[in-house]
DNA sequence: GCTTGCCATGTC
DNA sequence: ACATGGCAAGCT
């Protein structure tokens, strides 16, 4: 008897292990979907082994004491997951403490994740020539004529073409032949490719010191606008030639314009771009064309990690350290980990590319785990912009302006003059981050989430930034019924108004998760910003990163030390990367650039460093500080959140799980605290800090287990080297 | 004795 | 998640 071994699609994190179902007279093999009874409930499933059993099927379920149910359908004809992501799956299952049906989710379009059935992939009607009879008129020859040689058309073309009556004719004598198949990517007009550009001599340095090295692993550090992009073009261009297949992944596609046309421009219709904007049609076809190997370069975010290549050449992941690469959902996977897995699988090098690498990157780098080439100078010896730090403090105290301040204000007006374009970064959206009531102080909180709600002034809204939950604005405080309201703190949206107010005669165009919300909102406001359209472009982080534009030539940092009130271990990191990212956009063009950068703490190290781009520096001081705190790389951190809609409910039972775990000492277990609640349920934390991860994670894998068998109810997110522990 | 609702239990 | 079965409270 055939025995197939399926991994159920269900929540319950108990649930993770195959089940054993009869196949004999399927057609079933490893990697496809199927549709089997569980529990009296019809769910969908992934094929893990097929297995022969000489055991009868009454026998089988006696000895393994279980049931043994026939397989309802076989869903695939083909496995969607080819042995290497099935490893892939089966390693990220274990790393990231998720169940494997996760993972496998998580590597597959929506349109083929089990889930989805395969019901809503979009089918198109095709015609073929079938024969051709004595008795037809011209037209209709002429219309048989047009697929000769087994040319297959769309239907419709078609029909347009000959007319719905000729091709009625034809169809009804039984002339062509009338069939489904499914809608297939299109691939656009190709343009002429463009030649590869002169590499400058550090360009060329590090191209070949990647291509004649044979390290499994490189870290290019290359200060932004050093030209890393080439390399990366070239260096595919190598492999594309030998008939390998090329990954390069971007943080997020919508903010890195230039880099997916400058991959198109090099290699045409021979370029796949995935990423979260596409509906799932558009990324199934993608999936599709690397499926069917008809793509030699996939540029992509977080999801290309997984895309289904033959045979990989060559993986960029550029801007390494950037926070987009996290998945912070189940499963909590890191594309780092992933690329340099699937780089070992295939025996292709992997790029990690940044001007800021993550400290875990380069403290790897300073053992010789990876490859280091740094690339110091930007492209033709542009110098880096001058950096100016303004403190702000000190301006409040003399009873200035702490938005716009006076020298920032200055240097918009002259390069307003010279007809040169501003870049001005406040990492906050909204008009004010709170509304307070003058009487009694107190803040209006969002009901589901203790936090401060946000107001908006475009909408007239209280926003909660966590939720997302809007409500219109109270008339009276319902504390003490009093009638004024103060607001504290700004946004992007009192900046751009700051900035209408102080700069009357220039353009200006906001940019943050309002204004882009929109389709295509990026590339809208990108398009007029780069056609000079606006001389300030106002916005959140979304737009310190990637935006190359020549005739920037001033960055405003606003609140740039504003990260430094959480209490996040990363957030000086972050803050570092924030503004040497920002500054980067400055001076890219002939003009030298400028950055003003206002802080409140200017002493701070970070703001030191970060103003002279010196990452070198930051980095000793950081990792002393890491080092002091036991935080990574020194250390590994597990954290794992409950969710209940009521505490009680899980607070002893988490308490206990602490204790449990508590008791091996090779790592220590901080917790449980509670976290603010978020959509109106409560939260609880456990940290696990140690630096031996493996026991760290079979602990939490034994324990989480137990745990969830006597607390169903509970939700929980495991996160294995979390970024961020608030 | 028989229906109704609540909770624990298992899911090939 | 959710189908299922046990069991106690409520009803004829």
């Amino acid at each position: 008897m055939k025995l197939a071994k399926v991994w159920i699609e269900h929540p319950n994190r108990n649930i993770d292990q195959p089940f054993s179902y009869l196949a004999d007279g399927f057609d079933v093999v490893k990697g496809v979907r199927v549709e089997v009874d569980f529990n009296n409930r019809r769910l969908i499933g992934f094929v893990d082994q097929v297995e022969e059993s000489p055991l009868s099927p009454e026998q089988y379920a006696q000895a393994y004491d279980l049931k043994l149910k026939t397989l309802i359908r076989v869903i695939d004809s083909q496995p969607l997951i080819n042995e290497e992501l099935y490893q892939l799956g089966s390693w990220m299952a274990q790393a990231t403490i998720s169940p494997r049906i996760a993972c496998y989710q998580a590597m597959l379009p929506n349109k083929l994740s089990p889930k989805s059935n395969n019901q809503r992939i979009k089918m198109l009607e095709y015609v073929r020539f079938q024969n051709t009879l004595l008795k037809l008129t011209g037209k209709q020859q002429a219309a048989l004529k047009a697929l000769e040689n087994d040319k297959e058309l769309l239907c419709a073309d078609w029909r347009k073409l000959f007319g719905p009556s000729v091709t009625k004719t034809l169809i009804d004598k039984g002339c062509v032949l009338l069939y489904q198949r499914e809608a297939r990517y299109q691939a656009e007009t190709v343009k002429p490719l463009q030649t590869p550009l002169k590499l400058t001599v550090y360009q060329q340095a590090a191209f070949d010191e990647i291509v004649t090295t044979d390290d499994p692993v490189y870290l290019l550090h290359g200060a932004t606008g050093s030209g890393k992009t080439e390399i990366y073009l070239q260096l595919a261009q190598q492999k594309v030639a030998a008939g390998e297949q090329v990954l390069i992944m971007v943080p997020e596609i919508s903010l890195t314009p230039q880099m997916v046309e400058r991959v198109k421009q090099r290699f045409g219709d021979r370029v796949a771009i995935y990423h979260s904007a596409l509906n799932d049609q558009q990324k199934y076809e993608q999936f599709m064309r690397v499926y069917d190997q008809e793509v030699a370069v996939v540029v992509g975010t977080r999801s290309a990690a997984f895309m289904p290549f033959k045979k990989l050449g060559l993986i960029v992941l550029d801007e390494e350290h950037d926070h987009s690469y996290k998945q912070e959902s189940t499963p909590c996977y890191h594309c780092r980990d992933i690329v340099l897995r699937r780089g070992a699988y295939h025996h292709c090098k992997v790029i990690l590319g940044s001007a800021t690498p993550a400290l875990e990157s380069y403290a790897r780098a300073q053992k010789k785990v990876y490859h280091l080439i740094s690339l110091p100078q930007r492209i033709n010896d542009q110098p880096l912009p001058v950096c100016r730090v303004v403190d702000v403090r000190s301006m409040l105290r003399k009873g200035l302006s702490g938005i716009i301040t006076l020298p920032l204000e200055e240097a918009i007006k002259a390069r307003l003059l010279k007809k040169e374009q501003i870049i001005i970064l406040l990492n906050r959206r909204g008009y004010t981050p709170l509304q307070q009531c003058v009487e009694c102080s107190s803040v209006i909180m969002c009901p589901d989430c203790d936090i401060a709600m946000n107001y908006h002034k475009d909408k007239n809204l209280l926003v909660c930034h966590t939720c997302g939950r809007m409500m219109a604005l109270p008339k009276t405080c319902p504390v003490c019924h009093g009638q004024h309201w103060t607001h504290s703190g700004f946004g992007t949206q009192k900046l751009e108004e700051e900035m209408v107010r102080l700069f009357p005669q220039a353009k200006i165009l906001r940019m943050d998760a309002d204004t882009v919300r929109r389709k295509n909102g990026h590339q809208r406001i990108l398009e007029r910003f780069g056609s000079h359209e606006a001389d300030i472009l106002v916005g959140t982080q979304m737009i310190a990163k990637g935006l190359d534009y020549p005739s920037v030539t001033l960055v405003g940092v606003i609140n740039a030390d504003a990260a430094l009130a959480h209490s996040d271990f990363r957030s000086v990191e972050t803050t570092f990367d924030l503004i040497v990212q920002a500054s980067g956009r400055s001076g890219r063009g002939l003009a030298a650039g400028e950055v003003i950068i206002q802080a409140y703490d200017v002493q701070h190290y970070v703001i030191q460093t970060a103003s002279r781009h010196d990452y070198q520096k930051f980095y000793a001081y950081e990792m002393q500080y890491r080092h002091a705190g036991n935080y990574p790389p020194y250390t590994y951190l597990i954290s794992i959140v409950f969710t209940h809609t009521r505490l009680e409910t899980m607070q002893s039972s988490v308490q206990q799980l602490a204790e449990d775990l508590r008791l091996q000492p090779e790592y220590k277990v901080l917790g449980p605290s509670e976290l603010y609640r978020t959509f109106n349920k409560c939260r609880l934390r456990i940290i696990l800090k140690g630096k031996n991860l493996e026991a760290m994670i079979a602990a939490v894998t034994n324990q989480l287990h137990d745990f969830q068998k006597a607390n169903g109810a509970v939700s929980i997110l495991v996160d294995v080297n979390p970024l961020r522990v608030e």
